[in-house]
DNA sequence: ACGCTAAAGTGAATGACGTTCACTTAGCAG
DNA sequence: CTGCTAAGTGAACGTCATTCACTTTAGCGT
């Protein structure tokens, strides 16, 4: 018994034996975590009130680690919405075996919040009407949630056995490979969405910070 | 003793009610799929596998029914890979609770590939080059997932307890409200990725079907 | 300095769950 | 009629998360 009782667990070990057992190991038992801690599984359960909540806690502790928020102050509203989005995309991808467990619940935590907050920010910045500011969130969210996750799969087995999908087979053969593919396909697709984004606002009256557009 | 003991069960019948059970509960166990089907659990493993089986070919339904796969002859190819898209989202989007369910293990059934394959056509008749198809399905893939994802995820409770976040409380009040939200939400982001499609084609390097671009 | 208290850790117990196995039974072929 | 085999049974097992009665000890007021 050399182990003083006294402080040998708290939130922070805690957090950080968990983020390393789904990393490694791509799943969260409480019974390896306490393994991880040189204690029993029911020790955890003094400082987090179980399973539900350390994984909340990580997506908290992953989020506010990487999350860029844009400040308000700035003027390219484009520029920075692209680094909101790849920040948001990236915190995510440095965990990637978390992100499974991160789609049972709901999104809450205060720093995402405070990312939406600034976001909604510049989108009325740039141009969008209020009533659409929520939509264009949405659409931003899914996208980089869905990025996310095509990372967190491992490297699709897409192979076709007969020679019955050729288009998608040229595809293939002709793709970047490795962690390269989901990477250029994420810019890809966020330079689409803002284009898209900045072509919306330009044909819609006037260009200008169209107000009420309740159609 | 009433029940005679031949063909009791078949494998439509499991999933049907494997699918019932997720679409209420939001969850799959095989005990309370055994009860629904008036059998023990253990019954289910002479028609499938496991659980793991069950999920895999719930997806494979689900697509399946869903998923409508754009014709090779069609010319309007921004048409339908946004048809293709709203199919996709869509089969998923008829059982929100299993979304979380195929997270967890990758896309690899015979319809979603030969989806992929003519999606494949479909980019290449656009003029995408080779070696960017891949990427672009991974976009789309992604951006239908994510608003799957969004649309399982029960009516976000993004309440803000204080007034500190002012541009996204303005967001939530003037948004349009239920699952029109989502909707609306979907299409906008699906015409700005298909405009940004649309602007990087024509921005490079003559329009027309780019062959080789490996740079 | 000294006991009291409550926080911190223990391990056994519980219940949910997926899966396996030895078995029974019913339909069918010979 | 006689087995053979696919289909269903229920008990058992291993792995989980979670709870509970308990012990220990750090730190407090006196």
């Amino acid at each position: 018994m050399v182990q003083r009782r006294r402080r040998l667990l708290d939130v922070d070990t805690i957090l950080d034996a968990a983020l390393a057992c789904v990393d490694e190991t791509g799943r969260l038992t409480m019974a390896e975590l306490a393994a991880r801690l040189g204690t029993s599984a029911s020790a955890v359960y003094k400082h987090l009130s179980g399973r539900g909540a350390i994984v909340e806690a990580l997506r908290e502790r992953v989020v506010v680690e990487g999350l860029w928020v844009p400040p308000l102050d700035g003027t390219d509203w484009a520029a920075q919405l692209a680094a909101w989005m790849r920040s948001y995309r990236d915190a995510l991808a440095r965990h990637p075996r978390l992100i499974p467990l991160l789609t049972e619940t709901t999104m809450t935590g205060g720093p995402v919040l405070r990312g939406y907050d600034r976001v909604a920010a510049l989108l009325r910045q740039a141009g969008v009407p209020a009533r659409e500011v929520l939509l264009w969130i949405s659409v931003l969210d899914s996208y980089a949630l869905g990025a996310a996750l095509d990372l967190a799969a491992p490297e699709a087995v897409w192979h076709d056995g007969d020679g019955a999908l050729p288009a998608l087979d040229e595809a293939l053969r002709a793709a970047p490979g490795g962690p390269r593919r989901a990477d250029e396909a994420f810019e890809i697709g966020l330079a689409a969405l803002l284009t898209g984004l900045r072509h919306r606002l330009a044909t819609r009256t006037g260009a200008g910070a169209g107000e009420t557009m309740t159609a």
